[in-house]
DNA sequence: TCGCTTGCTGAACGATCGTATAACAAGCTT
DNA sequence: AAGCTTGTTATACGATCGTTCAGCAAGCGA
């Protein structure tokens, strides 16, 4: 009869993704409040005392995952550019709208997000990845605009105005699903930016 | 020598008023994490006891504050939209634009906002309250863009994507303050509102 | 001025929080 | 197969959490 390794021994950077990956999870199903140290090891399936040894604090831990969570969206709208072809307009529509599609537009994504929005101002760490993603999201979406013939003077309002359309969008995905019909709020971000660029004086 | 009294007996609804009042600062100051019945009772300036005696519960004053702010803001749009004469569309932009000026879009009041979004997912309660709210500022908006011309068959989705741009102008604002100038906000939105009108279709 | 109602206090409870650390053991090296 | 490195566990610590409750006292009515 052999016994089995009561536990496995795994390199540090795969052990530090697991972690991201359990925080991320957390997040999304409790939200901020219950992401706790032992609620994320418990996720993980290791015990407590991993999350000081591999990231020092669980402040670490969920500034780890914010930039985690935000590499894979930044990578999914590129992604959603690349596969648009040629036509600035249709990469412009497609940065906007992937944003409210699979598979950025999940639950457990957007919750998690949310969760990042309510540290922001209580630490300064997760405000200023914040700001960093902020403005990357932005400096994207100015230069695709500018790419579709939107004037320079029009730009910076035209790019804060399509983010918060974005982020309006998501929030009422997240907290409001019901609300919505399969793609109808990637629908409604085209349409509504199509009107924030008609207009564009 | 007469000696003040230690504490001052208060009626229970104004207790109860000033202990929302304290709740909602805390939450603006430190997030939903830092609302703790100590920090709260300390920024009322009275016994830990006493959220207990009056509400029963944190999550009851939690509760009741979020009743209370969304009562402010709709008083306050309410008002937005009286001042704004006959006209149609001077009241559509009222409705829109007030919350994105004082004394709604308060640094302090968009903070408090936020820490309720976060709760949204954890606590059923206050998703109740958040989508009655919901729903009756959608509803507000839809009657206003009726009145303006826009057609049914474009209200729905219309009114869907101007309430994503007040609230993600709302996180913006209070995430990145620095983001606009004064007043900016409130001109982005009636200038995006104006666009996302015109492809009604 | 006295008594009574009740708003209010403050201590105590068990649970859970983040962190530090000593002991353990997985699994590669030799 | 023995040794060694180090990833991992389990425990303990002090702080803080929400809640409870017995008793104090503010201030009105008699």
């Amino acid at each position: 009869m052999t016994s089995q390794p009561a536990f496995r021994r795994v390199e540090p950077d795969a052990r530090r993704a697991s972690l991201i990956e359990a925080c991320a999870r957390v997040l999304a199903r409790e939200g901020s409040a219950g992401a706790s140290v032992r609620a994320i090891a418990l996720e993980a399936g290791v015990s407590p005392g991993l999350v000081g040894h591999h990231f020092g604090g669980v402040d670490a831990l969920i500034a780890a995952t914010y930039a985690q969570v935000e590499a894979q969206v930044s990578a999914a709208l590129d992604a959603a550019v690349a596969a648009a072809g040629p036509d600035p307009r249709a990469r412009l529509n497609a940065y906007v709208s992937a944003n409210l599609l699979p598979p950025i537009a999940d639950n457990a994504l957007l919750s998690t997000w949310i969760a990042f929005w309510s540290l922001v101002r209580a630490r300064p760490e997760i405000a200023r990845l914040h700001d960093e993603q902020y403005g990357r999201f932005r400096a994207g979406l100015e230069a695709l605009l500018a790419e579709a013939g939107v004037p320079g003077s029009a730009l910076r309002r035209t790019a804060i105005a399509a983010t918060a359309l974005v982020d309006g969008l998501w929030l009422e995905l997240c907290l409001s699903p019901h609300t919505f019909a399969e793609g109808e709020a990637a629908s409604i971000a085209r349409e509504g930016l199509a009107g924030l660029t008609s207009t564009g004086r």
